[in-house]
DNA sequence: GGACATTAGTTAATATATTAATAACAATAC
DNA sequence: GTATTGTTATTAATATATTAACTAATGTCC
């Protein structure tokens, strides 16, 4: 019998807990959880996003989404509106108080994922990717 | 500047939500959360763990793990007593109910990773598994 | 144009994650 | 042998995850 070391779901989650340990005490600082983090980023690079593009792209519910951004939306870091075209959608932008935090975090987080990247072999880190990449295509 | 989803934890985490896919479906039918099958498996090659030690394994904090523990000794899943030399660590142990379910759910689970694993080479499987070991040696 | 199903987002209920603080015990120093 | 320190498990407070149910707006069919 396979033996529970073995999952690959395990692994991931493992490997995904060492990664995070590197972001963890800068993201803690401000505060910001990864949560957070991870829609701040993506509204970084696409100014606006509705509410259920953001989920798919930071992989996160949208009941989970919703608190999410009730609670960045309170501390100032977003804004929301509804779409003209379709009252059902939220579109979701960040504030410029998120653009400057988010600009003096960015580069200290960067640093650590070079720091991070560093202890692989650039061939290793290539082959992660394409691996994980293969395996979010895997469909039930 | 290097794109959101160029992240490896952001991969990881997608990966993850790919692969649990598989098995979500049939741990949903008992019903049976993710982190409880966690501790039930851990607990089936194990015979009987420290809190702590269950916690490592599993990757869970202590605080969570202790409501799963309750969760599941309620559910009469698992036993827990004091160790006679250290008053402070807590055994846990499956119980007869939960050795008889994990037996009847495992093979379904069993042949869902197969499934999951046919759909990658046997050689990115061991790869991943290699790189993903890496990965969680990884010390900030 | 109205019954119908669809879709986006939210609410509700429960389980888990995270950090900090605490209680109880154990090991150590003195 | 007591004060100090360290360790295990838990509690507390808040944030997020998960599934189901719900609301409101849009689409579709007739």
């Amino acid at each position: 019998m396979r033996k529970f070391d073995d999952s690959i779901p395990l692994k991931l989650l493992k490997a995904r807990e060492v990664t995070m340990g590197f972001f963890r005490p800068i993201l803690q600082e401000i505060p910001m959880t990864e949560q957070q983090w991870r829609v701040i980023r993506a509204l970084n690079e696409h100014e606006e996003l509705e509410s259920k593009q953001l989920a798919d792209l930071c992989c996160i519910l949208s009941p989970s989404l919703t608190g999410i951004i009730n609670r960045l939306e309170q501390q100032g870091y977003i804004k929301r509106r509804k779409s003209p075209e379709d009252q059902r959608r939220t579109l979701i932008s960040l504030t410029d108080k998120a653009k400057s935090m988010f600009a003096e975090l960015s580069p200290r987080l960067e640093q650590r994922y070079r720091d991070l990247a560093a202890q692989l072999t650039p061939e290793d880190l290539q082959t992660l990717h394409t691996l994980l990449t293969k395996v979010c295509q895997i469909k039930p």
